[in-house]
DNA sequence: TGACATTTTAAGTAGCTACATATTACCGTT
DNA sequence: AACGGTAATATGTAGCTACTTAAAATGTCA
């Protein structure tokens, strides 16, 4: 019976996370603080510290040095996505995965793919556009550039062969990721490509991506009609 | 220089991603034991465990006891969501808030609405229908569900005033949170609550919450054309 | 050789201490 | 009353120790 009187932290959130949530404390109310819910607990100050990091973590409540622990004022749902690389999505569902080079083409970038990157000088990149594909079926079509002075050797990689996608997960890792979704109806073009009608819904991830600062991609996925995005966990 | 010859685990944790990704360890590998890492850096293994932690939070290692950690075989994009309260949303963007019921009805749940929550058995229901203003002009279309027998006390609170969404945050935490996004044509009815044209392309936003497994609500929200969902960070 | 029990290992957790740091709170001066 | 410097304070971080636990590795026996 050593074990079972100690309290783990998450015991300690949980308690935290109902006493908020039952009322007792309500949104921007301030908590005690953390050595005082320790000693209440009968627990270390650093269990109170790694449960109350974790709820601060999922935005139910704000810590700052000396202001002490509130409820967040203005409650928000946070979720976590994941987002694979299409090769796995696509096999994970159990179908074979195939990938079409549509064009690649060297460049200066057009005004809106500098504002995604919030630059402002013109730069030199590598626009792709490429097709995705589901057990022969398209899938996903992407339209992406590649900042060449981040990534010089994208020149020498056979896009013919390897996605975009894939060897840049792999090979150039980032420090910052923005992401966007937005739906819109598919033009001709993407309906061909896609094998959907023209004036479809199609959901659309953008997502932007950096390394120290200095940009390294930035595409525009567009789904078929019918794809969902869900939440991880 | 007391301060800074002790390495913080932030810096631990970015000296790890960097020698992961600077090739020296690829997906899959393993990566040393925290005990050794500790050593080598001359820290504490606190200290390392805790960048390894952040590091296994992000998705880009793998940990294990006894396995050892490992690089993720399977790199992910992992982000980061906030869904803030839709009244808070549009006055963050400076607009003046409106809400309006649409409708509002007790029923039994029709098989999609017990198929998002994972039942067989008919519950009884909570049907709401609502709009959000944004200055006077459409925002977004709300179509919920909520449990009564989760969450009885909502046939008190009137639905004309508080609307259901900011009501069931601020009152009602949840365990489990499970989102979906998708893209839909616009159908007639919606155009015109939205003041959309029938067939453009809308955002949705599915969400269904629990209480230690007890359903509380599921909405559909149709967004306005053009709406886009962002990353928080 | 294969199934099962045992040992070993590496991460996970809890508690303690000491110190760092960001703010708030306070107080004195002008 | 406005300003500015100082003290007080709650959280953040690092290090150490000790113990727990999941799971891989190994050994044992049929």
């Amino acid at each position: 019976m050593k074990s079972t009187n100690r309290l783990s932290w998450k015991y300690v959130r949980d308690e935290i996370h109902h006493e908020i949530l039952s009322g007792r404390y309500g949104p921007g109310d301030r908590l005690p603080r953390d050595a005082d819910i320790a000693d209440q607990l009968n627990c270390a100050r650093s269990t109170v510290q790694r449960a109350m990091q974790d709820l601060s973590d999922i935005g139910l409540i704000e810590r700052r040095r000396k202001g002490g622990t509130r409820v967040h004022p203005e409650p928000v749902t946070r979720a976590t996505l994941d987002i694979p690389i299409t090769r796995h999505e696509v096999e994970k569902k159990g179908a074979r995965y195939g990938y079409q080079l549509i064009r690649q083409k060297e460049m200066s970038a057009p005004r809106t793919v500098l504002a995604a990157f919030e630059l402002t000088s013109p730069v030199s990149m590598l626009r792709i556009e490429a097709l995705h594909l589901s057990d022969n079926r398209p899938y996903m079509l992407e339209d992406r550039w590649v900042c060449l002075d981040t990534v010089p050797e994208i020149r020498d990689v056979d896009l013919e062969i390897h996605s975009a996608n894939e060897w840049l997960v792999l090979n150039r890792p980032y420090t910052r990721c923005d992401l966007r979704f937005y739906a819109i109806s598919a033009d001709q073009k993407m309906s061909e490509m896609l094998g959907a009608k023209t004036g479809d819904a199609l959901l659309l991830i953008e997502r932007s991506t950096w390394i120290d600062g200095a940009p390294i991609t930035t595409v525009k996925t567009i789904t078929t009609p019918g794809y969902q995005l869900l939440t991880s966990s």
